[in-house]
DNA sequence: TTTTATAACTTTGTGATACAAAGTTAATTC
DNA sequence: GAATTAACTTTGTATCACAAAGTTATAAAA
């Protein structure tokens, strides 16, 4: 029997599961970046990016010269959190496909 | 790049995905069942059914006789809609983990 | 040097909803 | 007919996703 209550809700909810999934899938993402390909709002997306943070998955960069730019990355927990979610989901892939 | 707004927000929430993929797993289960597998209060539960039976997911069989009991189990509708969440999930540990 | 533009944020409001707790109903057993 | 049980309904609360509008700081244009 799969645990769900360790399916970890900060990952779980789509908009912060697809900005976890583009930061694991390239290193860093700019604001920009991830608002265009994830079609968020600022505020949405910004959101996000706090709780992720708050929860010590995401960290930012401060581009110090040059217009205001700030590039997203995960950080080693937020890598190690979303291998651990993705483990549950194979597990909910394979049951359900069996 | 995945397109997450495909992801079936009604099977997407914890509670709903884990009395789908119980399902999914074998045909039928009681409410009562489900309730103590879950650990779910009967509100949330019935709720959760509702919900799903409400997008046409689920269906409820109640036992003509003896005590009263309801089997609940998936729709050949909510087969399919869980098999096209489940290709999407296996999109995100596929990309997530290469 | 004022103006305009742009990127990243903050604030605010709204609607949706997960969840628990307590109450209801109908059938069954004692 | 009183007590028990399963399934369900109702109600209240707290959380939260999301959009829209406003703010700040920097940089380029005029």
């Amino acid at each position: 029997m799969i645990d769900f209550d360790k399916l970890d809700k900060t990952i779980h909810e789509k908009g912060r599961l697809s900005i976890m999934t583009m930061l694991a899938s390239r290193g860093e993402w700019k604001f920009q970046e991830l608002r265009d390909q994830l079609k968020m709002s600022d505020g949405n997306l910004i959101t996000h990016l706090r709780s992720l943070q708050k929860a010590g998955y995401v960290s930012a960069e401060k581009e110090l010269k040059g217009r205001k730019v700030t590039k997203y990355l995960l950080t080693r927990s937020g890598k190690k959190a979303f291998k651990e979610y993705l483990r549950l989901l194979g597990q909910i892939v394979t049951q359900g496909s069996s």
